[in-house]
DNA sequence: ACTATTTGACCTAT
DNA sequence: ATAGGTCAAATAGT
């Protein structure tokens, strides 16, 4: 595989992290208008800051990879919503693994103090809990309830944070192939009343595209391959009232998450891929390599379910 | 009886 | 050798 490290293509590589930086001067102008609009909720104005963390962020990795003499000290790139201790998420300026993957993970609240995060819009079977080195709290396994049923390979782990009880990193591997039961609803897109903050979500998802020359990414999902195909991403969630379900009667639904996703493989790409481009306009920004896209992406299969909501992005 | 959870054992990658 | 991930028997809940 094609490694991130040194700076082979500098050039071109700077041209993209120019525009990148430009699309995060852009969000931040949009967020200052949505802050002056008097029907902005605060959760887009939360979902837009978090994409402006997600995109420096990434900003922040890709510079790392390419110069490390230059990257920044941690007290100059720490924000309130990238500051959190799973550091490992945060720039990918570590060699990567051999063994490629992506993971997806949010971070959700619990309201009033639950046990677990709560419904994410899919049933969840535990199948192990371990206790994880230097953390505070076990991590538990989960698999889709479908597993056996219909052959979905989606599976996610829940840990509680350490420094907020409140709080709980779930990070998704896979996705799902089994088609949700009837009363299980998979949580409602955001801000649907306010037509500003669709504006802009479709703004963001369009502004974030792919070099689709890396790996065919065109056409439907594909049925996941039996093997782990984990996805990882970041982001932060707030608890809102949806339908509970068998896990502990939890009545709380995800919100637009953040997410910056790390791939590292070209089918790994694939599959982030199709997922992003059945909810994407037709991609007008100026594409990425699959070099330097791939610290972010939405995940939106996580935050506004792409086969429920084929509307929201029309 | 059936389904979900718990938990120690086992497997695998590092 | 160790940590993380999964299996599967035992147990609990409906």
């Amino acid at each position: 595989m094609e490694s991130v490290e040194g700076n082979g293509g500098g050039r071109g590589n700077l041209q993209l992290l120019v525009s990148e930086l430009c699309r995060v001067q852009e969000l931040v102008r949009q967020l200052e208008l949505h802050l002056q609009s008097p029907d902005t909720s605060v959760d887009m104005c939360r979902a837009l800051s978090a994409q402006i963390v997600a995109l420096t962020d990434r900003s922040i990795g890709f510079v790392a990879a390419h110069f490390p003499d230059a990257a920044p000290t941690p007290s100059t790139t720490s924000s309130p919503l990238s500051d959190v201790s799973d550091q490992p998420f945060r720039t990918n300026t570590k060699k990567r693994k051999a063994t490629a993957r992506w993971t997806s993970q949010v971070r959700v609240s619990a309201a009033g103090g639950a046990e677990g995060p709560g419904d994410d819009g899919h049933s969840w079977r535990k199948y192990g809990q371990k206790d994880i080195l230097g953390a505070k709290h076990p991590r538990g396994y989960y698999r889709c309830t479908h597993r056996n049923s219909q052959g979905c390979a989606a599976t996610k782990q829940v840990q509680r944070a350490d420094e907020d009880h409140a709080l709980f990193d779930v990070v998704y591997h896979g996705q799902h192939t089994c088609r949700p039961t009837a009363g299980r609803r998979p949580p409602p897109p955001p801000n649907q009343h306010n037509p500003h903050a669709q504006s802009l979500l479709h703004s963001l998802s369009a502004g974030l595209t792919v070099d689709t020359d890396h790996g065919g990414l065109h056409g439907a999902v594909s049925p996941l391959t039996p093997e782990n195909r984990p996805v990882v991403a970041r982001g932060q969630s707030m608890a809102s009232p949806v339908a509970s379900d068998s896990n502990g009667g939890l009545a709380m639904s995800p919100y637009p998450v953040t997410a910056y996703t790390e791939w590292l493989s070209d089918g790994d790409l694939q599959e982030v891929v199709s997922a992003f481009t059945a909810v994407s306009a037709p991609a007008p920004a100026p594409t990425m390599d699959a070099e330097f896209m791939p610290y972010c992406l939405f995940d939106y299969d996580l935050t506004f379910n792409v086969d429920a909501q084929p509307s929201l992005f029309p």
